[in-house]
DNA sequence: TCAAAAGTGTTCGTAGTACACCCATGT
DNA sequence: ACATGGGTGTACTACGAACACTTTTGA
């Protein structure tokens, strides 16, 4: 039965590589032109205005945009390896989620070394100052450079992993700051998701499952007036499933 | 910002093992005893008799029970090795899906070599003659015998994965027969949930979501009489999910 | 004719969507 | 007052769970 056939010899550690990277997420309101808007389609987010999902790159020497990452510490967890080098390019303690995405093996993925890179997805909360450095930025995912080797394929599977998470679990907790107006999480969710979420359901949904509590304060009135909005804040800062099973739940 | 701090040196490949380990799951009918049922509480599967979720573990020349796995090979990426490894103990055709589950990373997870494991989690059908050869074997995930190092733990993330995607994929298929009563399906659903499943709601459920479907064709009547079944068959023989989004459906 | 297993149908609860309507504030 | 945004309430839909009832076979 064995079948074997006539694989290639084991690699033992000396040709291969292993590296980290990281797909960092952050919502971003776009930066205020000092123009007034007089350009009728100055490409933001995912729709019309309102925040935007965006993603952290570093520029290498040779001029082209990676994500975050690098070689693996000798004492160091992956996901340590993966704080530490995004480190270099922001406060590591804004990191309010860090989980891993599949690895990417592709044994020309990266030409001449044979390198395998373990991902992560790390979110950073939208009120968190997190101006990069140097050699680094933001970008929107919907208008991102080009990057290199297969770094575009990871963002793509950080984005469905983070859109898929937030329709049954409280990661948003990792997007959103310490208190907020369901609007601005609302935004929060149609910038993630890339589609309108409608303001009044969601907090029912999350009330429900007791993902989101009021804090009893409320907040300042926006600048075209309007009732000063309620403040929430999530009730947990850990990641928590809240709907485990579509269907075919457990009985009871 | 960098924050940095002090970090080990980086480690390039020298010191640092990748290994492969595979979770391979079947749903498997207990061993029929030669000796009529005399004992009363024979531990076999999840609940009372009926088929129960195994899993695929080798012996090592020092008898201990591990996942099976091994080294990568410098020209394949990691889910090759993955059923290369597993073929030493199983033919290799018989796994009808595999699926990359997490990378397990601390430092000190085996002795002596720093080594990473990337694991995988694979499904053979119900129905495939898997007799593994002299030292590998299958063994009732309820009734492990102690493994190696981190092992444990794995099988455990195998098999969260596993039931959850049962809810919202068509990943059965994979598990059952090329053909089979409603009846028999349910009873894997059972044994990878390891509660009871109602046989006409998940017919209901499978059809309305068009994963399975009738053949027409009818199977023979149990041991004991009874109405003879129709026979089923998955529309699908890949992976698709069936119910993305719980909730916060994309508009329309 | 009876037991066993398969299949059909009905009821019920509940989550999520859509949308109308009421409330509070600044100008 | 009135525009602007926030909040509450109410139908409507749909899916899944539970369970009773009917159908088809073998003994």
């Amino acid at each position: 039965m064995p079948a074997a056939g006539s694989e290639p010899p084991i690699a033992d550690g000396t040709t291969l590589r292993v590296e980290v990277l990281s797909v960092v997420f952050q919502i971003r309101v776009p930066q205020v032109r000092v123009a007034p808007p007089t350009a009728p389609d100055s490409g933001y987010g995912s729709d019309a205005d309102g925040p935007s999902l965006c993603v952290l790159l570093t520029r290498t020497a040779d001029g082209v945009w990676t994500l975050p990452g690098g070689g693996v510490g000798a004492e160091e967890t992956l996901s340590a390896s993966a704080r530490r080098l995004v480190a270099d390019s922001l406060d590591v303690r804004e990191i309010a989620h860090l989980e891993q995405l599949s690895v990417f093996s592709d044994p020309h993925r990266v030409p001449i070394v044979r390198t395998i890179a373990s991902t992560y997805m790390g979110l950073v909360p939208s009120d968190a100052a997190a101006t990069p450095p140097e050699a680094a930025g933001w970008f929107a995912v919907d208008s991102l450079p080009p990057l290199a080797f297969d770094h575009t394929e990871i963002v793509d599977a950080a984005r469905h992993r983070l859109a898929a998470k937030l329709s049954y679990t409280n990661i948003a907790f990792a997007l959103a700051p310490a208190r907020f107006p369901m609007s601005a999480l609302s935004e929060i969710y149609c910038a993630a998701l890339g589609y309108p979420v409608d303001t009044t359901n969601l907090l029912r949904i999350l009330s429900r499952r007791a993902v989101v509590v009021a804090t009893g304060t409320v907040g300042k009135t926006g600048r075209s007036g309007g009732r000063p909005p309620a403040l929430y804040a999530f009730a947990e800062k850990e990641l928590r499933v809240t709907d485990e099973f579509a269907t075919l739940r457990p009985p009871m």
